[in-house]
DNA sequence: ATCGATGCAAAGTGTTTGCAAGCCG
DNA sequence: CGGCTTGCAAACACTTTGCATCGAT
């Protein structure tokens, strides 16, 4: 795992380099954190307290110039719940395409899916609208199995604790 | 369509009373706007400098609260494609559910798709991922029919409007 | 010496809230 | 009267920017 971490930062400080941008010891830092939380969907906030555990002179500016530039190069993908806030996360590199979130209204976890479910989908709705699909964002909203379990067996939801809505 | 308009005010007075809120002048004036622009996906701004020009003492605070209450009952929806605006449509009252964007990111625009596209992929979320889904948002990113066409005349886009809207 | 990258603080956006005044049953 | 509504301005949360400084060519 470490191992693999390492390649992937260098194979990102390549990326970087063919651009003209340098892997900065912030933008590694940054970069380190994400890769480390690659289960999560860290918002700027998260990423920089996390960058700040190890690396604590670094500025919020910094980590948001670092996020964007990523995100510009595709290195990251920036996503959006519809909570006002962005979120960061890696962008799967042969499956970029195909994922989407499962959101609980009720505690706020974020799941993913990461099975191409729309396929067919994407088929009908090129050919039908004429419109070349370059992306798409599904997200559903509803309640996780955990919560379902919870209100199952006593009527209260497991915690109360995020309001993504749309 | 204004007799239409007319019904459908009254409905939501009703709505409104049976929930104890009033049907405003400011907030008629906000349902106005939007029903008056159903095809659009205006932003509380939007709504507010268009609200204006006919009630101009109207503030953007009403119009924000008048949307929240609205977005609260149901009455329109509040969505989100991800440039960090809060937009407001009209709810279908029938097919509520099923109701997509097209989002070109060459001019902005964006069209509605009404058809139910997802119904396998939810059977097929539910069983699989134990996910009581509530609710979902689909947005597919990309180059609409004009573009496409105007880029293969000459190489242009049609608008350079950066900007996602209506 | 150059030019990008950084930290800080200030500015910017979009949205929400506190509060005194207004309206209406 | 008593509650919901309103307009205004101030507060807010998140993000971007200006600028002087730093650091690696």
């Amino acid at each position: 795992m470490s191992c693999y971490m390492e390649e992937r930062i260098e194979k990102i400080r390549e990326q970087l380099h063919n651009r003209s941008y340098k892997l900065t010891p912030q933008r590694e830092a940054t970069l380190r954190v994400l890769l480390e939380n690659e289960e999560d969907h860290l918002t700027a906030e998260d990423v920089y307290l996390l960058v700040r555990d190890k690396s604590p002179d670094i500025g919020l500016a910094t980590v948001y110039r670092t996020l964007e530039l990523m995100s510009d190069l595709s290195i990251i993908h920036k996503i959006n719940f519809g909570d006002g806030v962005s979120r960061y996360e890696f962008r799967d590199e042969d499956a970029e395409h195909h994922h989407h979130h499962l959101i609980c209204v009720q505690c706020g976890s974020v799941n993913e899916i990461h099975e191409d479910l729309l396929g067919e989908v994407e088929k009908s709705v090129s050919s039908n609208f004429h419109f070349k699909i370059l992306d798409h964002r599904l997200t559903f909203h509803g309640i996780c199995q955990k919560c379902q379990e919870a209100a199952e067996q006593n009527g209260t939801p497991v915690v109360k604790k995020a309001n993504i809505s749309g």
